[in-house]
DNA sequence: AGACTGACCTGAACGC
DNA sequence: TGCGTTCAGGTCAGTC
């Protein structure tokens, strides 16, 4: 599942269900879905076998664990360094992370099965796209500070980081040449926001995604990422936002953020906000959700 | 260098 | 019923 909330949510299930726990076996059911290793499959399942895992983390829509220092000792844990493997997970559009208790049948979609030498649940990653996937990568320094894995390296932090600067994220908005919705979707500018919480931030701050960045005042840009912030913090609290039953937790249920959306997938609906039918337009091959009255288009600069 | 366009997939929902 | 079209919350390589 895609944007920052839903993604926290599956970290935190892993966080609850894997930690401490050794990887037994690995069966890789879906040769794409292991694509970003490069190495390979095989490859992919050595490097976690006899691996216990010591965090789950995440940066934007990135998800990864870590492994315990393979060196360390329980009473005296380095911590991750640079170079120490992770396995990174991206979900795409359609990845879940199912903790399973192995009777259960296998999912239609199931990719990879990471089973534990212990009796507990499984971890199974199920991805009917298969857009996502999983690889291992040696942690790196990320430009914007912090251990991530190297693909990761060039995003910026998300907004939920305690270490996110808003002040850094609208200058890195305002010095993007582009419109401001396409801006909040570039993850080297502000990272875990998608399609769905951009629309609903852009609804929040009053502006219209096709603004251009570069006409963007502070205050208008520190209001539509403050409100990014704030849209995702309340997704989450309510478990993520879900349409159907492909964005789930680990355990398979949905979120209900669904309900609180403003403008997104809310096409001919009344605005709550003023009553004007909120409209749909084409954008990058999907949808942008705007209110026209609260949001007014930019005006066309002259040619 | 930075911005933008496809391409990558499967399945559900819809119209004819 | 069935077939075709459209749509989906993401990213990245390639191009300009």
């Amino acid at each position: 599942m895609p944007e920052l909330p839903e993604v926290e949510v599956v970290r935190r299930g892993l966080a609850d269900h894997v930690l401490d726990r050794t990887v037994a076996r690995v069966d890789v059911g879906h040769l794409r879905s292991v694509r970003r290793h490069l190495p390979g499959p095989d490859d992919f399942a050595a490097r976690l076998i006899g691996r216990r895992i010591h965090a789950a983390r995440r940066r934007g829509k990135y998800l990864w664990l870590e492994f315990t220092d393979p060196g360390g000792s329980p009473d005296s844990p380095r911590g991750p360094a640079a170079g120490d493997d992770a396995v990174l997970a991206h979900l795409g559009m359609s990845g879940q992370m199912l903790v399973a208790d192995p009777p259960r049948p296998d999912e239609a979609h199931l990719r990879v099965r990471i089973t534990f030498d212990d009796d507990g649940p499984e971890l199974r990653f199920v991805d009917q796209r298969t857009f996502g996937g999983l690889s291992v990568h040696p942690l790196a320094d990320a430009a914007g500070g912090g251990l991530v894995p190297e693909p990761v390296a060039h995003i910026a932090r998300d907004p939920m980081d305690p270490a996110f600067s808003p002040d850094d994220a609208v200058a890195a908005l305002r010095r993007r040449r582009t419109e401001v919705k396409r801006a909040l979707l570039d993850q080297t500018v502000v990272s875990g926001i998608g399609n769905i919480y951009a629309d609903e931030a852009l609804w929040r701050a009053r502006l219209h995604g096709t603004r251009p960045t570069a006409a963007l005042t502070r205050a208008q840009g520190r209001a539509v990422l403050d409100a990014a912030a704030e849209v995702m913090s309340e997704a989450l609290a309510q478990g993520g936002t879900s349409f159907d039953a492909l964005y789930v937790n680990v355990n398979g249920d949905s979120g209900y953020f669904d309900r609180s959306l403003n403008v997104y997938g809310q096409a001919d609906r009344a605005c709550r906000r003023c009553g004007t039918p909120i409209r749909r337009d084409p954008f990058m091959n999907r949808s942008s959700y705007t209110c026209p009255r609260c949001q007014p288009r930019p005006r066309t600069r002259r040619a």
